[in-house]
DNA sequence: AAATACCCTCTA
DNA sequence: AGAGGGTATTTC
C-alpha cells in the first residue's frame, strides 16, 4: 500500500506539500526529507502520512530520508500550532526549529605534541619550542610560548619531532546531579517548592511564581528542577530568559547547584555549538537548556518543564519575521508535551495575573525578601515644585540624595530609558526637526560618536554644521536628555565620583557587560547611569539609591499597555535598591505625581494598581478580558497602499463579538520610505481570533509591493 | 525563497 | 527580433 507524505518546507509556502513515499522508505512523522520543489531540491520535514488511495493527481516523490534526524512528533505539532495561532505560514516556525540542525559541526581541534624524536637539525629556536612543548597545545600557542614564528613549529612537525593530534570536539553534556546540597530555603520558598513539586505529577499545569525582587524565586525553581530530576533523571527542562545578558549569571547558578553547566541557546551562540545543543536536545542528552525565546523551538525529546523567568518582560515578544510571544507559546508547547510551566515574575503581566486569579494557573506567592533585606522606599519628586536648573535634568531633591549616598560611600543608579545624548535635534532658526530620510522618527544625537542616529532604521550621519533645511549656521540645538547627557551633568556635579554609563551604545559585547556589572558589584563605580539593559536582574549589594530621571516617559503614547509597562519597569528598577542588608530608596522624577500608576508605585501598592488597571481593561473588553490583533499594511506607493487598504477593509468578515478599528496611519507612518497603515481587531475571548484573521486574509490578494503583517496579541502599537 | 513566466521598453 | 529590466506566478 503506497502512502503520501505531507511535507512542511522552511519556506514561505502557504501549506504543507504532498509527496509520494517511495517503496521501502518507511517514513515517519518528523523525518527530515529531501524533496523536489520546482527545479531544485529542498530539505523539509514530514508533518503527516496518509494512504494514497483516492489521490489521482500526479505527485513527485520524496528523494531522500535523512537518517537520524527525526524530529519528535511534539515539535512538528508545535510548528503547525504556532503557524495557525500566529496566522502565518508553517515554514517560519519550521525554519526556527531547524536552526542548528544543519549548522556546520565543530571541527576537530589540531594540537601539536612532542614525539620524543630529535629533530634532524637543532637550532636555538627549535630547542625553545621543544622545551615549551610540555603538553599538547595549538601550534599558535606553542609558537607564542617559545617566542618563535609558527613556521618553526611547522618545520618541527615536518621533521617528525612534533606530531599533530586531532582532538575530536566533546559533544556530550554533563549530567546534572540533583543530589548536591541546595541552598537553605525560607518557609515561603519551601512551601512554594513543595507545591510546585506536587504539581509535577499532574502533567500539563501552569503556575505563577510571584514574588518581589530579591525574594528568591530562582532558588524555588532550582529546587523544583532538582526534585524533577531526582524522580526522572531523563527529564528535560527549558529555562527561558528575556535577555542574552542574563544567561551567564543564571548558567552559573545552575552549574553550582547541579555540578554541571546547562546547555546555552541564543543568537550569540556560535553555530558549531548550536549544532551540538540542537542534537543534544533531540537525543535527550541535554537535560537543562537555558536560552532566549528562540530556544522554545528546540526539538526536545522529553520536555517535562518550562520556566519563563521574568515572564512579564516585553522581550519575549518577537515582532519581526515570525511574530510570536514566547511566554504564550511556552504554555502551548508545554500542553502539547504534557509538561509543567512556571511563570516567574515580581511584576506579573495582567494576562498571567488574570489566569492566576481565575484559578487556571496555580498562584504561588513569595512574601519576603530573601535574607532579611527590605524593599526600598519609593517617593515621587514633583518636577513642577522642584524643577531642575535650566538645561539640567536632575532636580534638587535627587541631587541632594545622590550627594548623601555618595557621602556614605554607597552607590546610586540613575535610570533613563533613552540611549544617546539627546533624543531630538532641532533648528533654532527654522524649527526643522532632524529625521532620518524616508522615516518618521527623530534622529538621536550621540556625542560619543558625534553622529545623529536613527534608532529605528540604523541610519546615521555626522551632525551637520548648517541646518539642512534653511542653511542657518550653528543653529542645531539638542533637545531633551539621553543617558550621555545625564552622565555629563553627573560628572559636572560630582567631579570626584566614579561615574559610568551602561547602554547598548557604550557596552557592545557580553564580556564588556559582565565587566561593568562586576565593577558595579565590587563597588568600583559610585554612580551608574543606565538604560533598561542594566535594570534587569542584576544584584548590587552596595546600591541604595535609584533615581528615575523621567518616570513619565513610558506613560507617553497612551497605548493599551502604557500603565502596565510603566508599573513593571519602574517597580523592577526601584527593586534594584537595597537588595541586601542596607535600606534602599527610589526617587521618581515626574511632572504628573497624581497619576494613579505613579501613586500606586509610591505606595508600593500593587493591588491598587492591578485592580484599577483590570477594571479599565474589563470595561473596554481589552486583554485579558478580550483579544486583540493588529494588521499592519505597508507599501512604497501611497495611492496603491490606500487602494489595497480600502479593499482589505471591505473584505473584513462580519462576525459576532469582533470589532475592527481603522484603517489609520500607523504612529510611525513612514519607515524606510514605506507608508504604513494599521487595523486593530478586538474580539471577545470566546472568538477564535486566529481563524477569523486567516479567513480575512484569505479573502484578499496582497499585491507584490505591499506587505501585510498580522500581529496576534500585539505589544507594540507603533 | 528561488526559479521562471510574463510583459513592458529600448535598440537597431 | 531580441536584449534588458522589472514584476507576477509557481512550486506538491
Amino acid at each position: 500500500m503506497s502512502r503520501i507524505a505531507s511535507v512542511i518546507l522552511p519556506l514561505p509556502l502557504p501549506e504543507a506539500f504532498d509527496y509520494a513515499e517511495p517503496q521501502g522508505m518507511e517514513l515517519a512523522v518528523g523525518d527530515q526529507v529531501v524533496v523536489p520543489l520546482g527545479p531544485r531540491m529542498t530539505l523539509g520535514v514530514v508533518a503527516a502520512l496518509r494512504d494514497a488511495a483516492g489521490v489521482n493527481r500526479p505527485l513527485k516523490s520524496v528523494v531522500e530520508k535523512r537518517e537520524g534526524g527525526r524530529l519528535p512528533a511534539g515539535s512538528v505539532r508545535f510548528v503547525e500550532w504556532a503557524a495557525r495561532y500566529c496566522v502565518d505560514v508553517p515554514g517560519w516556525p519550521l525554519a526556527m526549529t531547524l536552526r542548528g540542525a544543519n549548522a556546520p559541526k565543530a571541527r576537530p581541534e589540531r594540537l601539536v605534541a612532542a614525539t620524543g624524536a630529535e629533530p634532524a637539525r637543532a637550532t636555538a629556536a627549535r630547542t625553545r619550542v621543544l622545551e615549551a612543548a610540555t603538553e599538547p597545545m595549538a601550534a599558535s600557542v606553542l609558537a607564542r610560548l617559545a617566542g618563535v614564528s609558527t613556521g618553526v613549529v611547522k618545520g618541527l612537525v615536518d621533521d617528525g619531532a612534533l606530531e599533530i593530534r586531532l582532538i575530536e570536539p566533546d559533544n556530550s553534556f554533563p549530567v546534572p546531579d540533583p543530589t548536591l546540597p541546595g541552598p537553605p530555603l525560607n518557609p515561603s520558598q519551601a512551601a512554594a517548592t513543595a507545591q510546585l513539586t506536587a504539581m509535577l505529577d499532574e502533567g500539563f499545569a501552569t503556575a505563577l511564581l510571584d514574588g518581589v525582587t530579591g525574594s528568591g524565586k530562582t532558588e524555588v525553581y532550582l529546587e523544583t528542577i532538582a526534585a524533577l530530576l531526582a524522580k526522572d533523571p531523563d527529564a528535560q527542562i527549558l529555562i527561558l530568559l528575556p535577555e542574552i545578558a542574563l544567561t551567564q549569571a543564571v548558567i552559573a547558578r545552575f552549574a553550582e547547584r547541579f555540578g554541571a553547566a546547562p546547555a546555552e541557546w541564543h543568537s550569540a551562540v556560535p553555530t558549531p555549538e548550536r549544532r551540538k545543543v540542537w542534537e543534544a536536545a533531540l537525543s535527550g542528552q541535554a537535560r537543562i537548556v537555558v536560552g532566549a525565546r528562540s530556544a522554545l523551538f528546540l526539538p526536545f525529546a522529553n520536555l517535562k518543564m518550562i520556566v519563563v523567568d521574568e515572564e512579564h518582560d516585553g522581550s519575549f515578544k518577537q515582532s519581526e519575521g515570525f511574530v510570536y510571544h514566547a511566554r504564550d507559546l511556552a504554555v502551548v508547547r508545554a500542553k502539547l508535551e504534557n509538561a509543567a510551566v512556571i511563570l516567574s515574575s515580581a511584576t506579573p503581566s495582567l494576562e498571567t495575573l488574570a489566569n492566576a486569579q481565575s484559578g487556571r494557573y496555580r498562584w504561588l506567592r513569595l512574601a519576603d525578601r530573601f535574607g532579611g533585606a527590605t524593599l526600598p522606599d519609593v517617593s515621587l519628586i514633583d518636577m513642577r515644585a522642584t524643577p531642575p536648573d535650566a538645561g539640567k535634568w536632575l532636580s534638587p531633591p535627587l541631587v541632594a540624595a545622590m550627594a548623601e549616598t555618595l557621602g556614605r560611600g554607597e552607590q546610586s543608579l540613575l535610570f533613563l530609558n533613552r540611549r544617546g545624548y539627546a533624543p531630538l535635534v532641532i533648528c533654532r532658526s527654522c524649527g526643522e526637526r532632524m529625521t532620518a530620510p524616508d522615516t518618521d522618527s527623530w534622529l538621536v544625537e550621540h556625542r560619543y560618536t558625534g553622529r545623529l542616529v536613527c534608532h529605528l532604521t540604523g541610519f546615521s550621519m555626522a551632525k551637520p554644521k548648517l541646518c539642512p533645511h534653511c542653511g542657518a549656521e550653528d543653529s542645531l540645538v539638542s533637545v531633551g536628555p539621553g543617558v550621555e547627557r545625564v552622565e555629563e551633568e553627573v560628572r559636572e556635579r560630582f567631579p570626584e565620583a566614579r561615574v559610568a554609563v551602561f547602554s547598548s551604545d557604550t557596552i557592545f559585547t557580553a564580556d564588556a557587560a559582565r565587566e561593568m556589572i562586576g565593577a558595579m558589584t565590587a563597588g568600583d563605580i559610585d554612580i551608574l547611569v543606565a538604560t533598561q539593559s542594566a535594570a534587569k536582574g542584576h544584584n548590587f549589594p552596595n546600591l541604595t539609591l535609584v533615581g528615575v530621571v523621567d518616570a513619565d516617559l513610558s506613560l507617553k503614547g497612551g497605548d493599551l499597555r502604557a500603565g502596565e509597562r510603566t508599573w513593571q519597569l519602574l517597580a523592577q528598577v526601584a527593586g534594584r535598591a537595597g537588595r541586601h542588608a542596607k535600606q534602599g530608596r527610589a526617587l521618581l522624577q515626574t511632572f504628573s505625581p497624581d497619576h494613579p500608576v505613579l501613586q500606586a508605585l509610591a505606595e508600593r501598592d500593587r493591588e491598587a494598581f492591578v485592580e484599577r488597571e483590570m477594571a479599565q481593561r474589563e470595561a473596554a473588553s481589552l486583554p485579558p478580558f478580550g483579544r486583540l490583533a493588529a494588521l499592519i499594511v505597508s507599501g512604497p506607493e501611497p495611492a496603491a497602499l490606500n487602494a489595497f487598504v480600502r479593499k482589505l477593509a471591505e473584505a473584513a468578515p462580519n462576525a459576532p463579538g469582533v470589532e475592527i478599528y481603522g484603517p489609520a496611519d500607523a504612529p510611525l507612518a513612514l519607515v524606510r520610505g514605506r507608508r504604513r497603515k494599521r487595523f486593530l481587531v478586538r474580539a471577545d475571548r470566546d472568538v477564535d481570533l486566529s481563524a477569523y484573521l486567516a479567513a480575512w486574509k484569505a479573502r484578499v490578494k496582497v499585491p507584490g509591493a505591499i506587505r501585510l503583517t498580522i500581529d496576534v496579541d500585539p505589544y507594540s502599537f507603533l
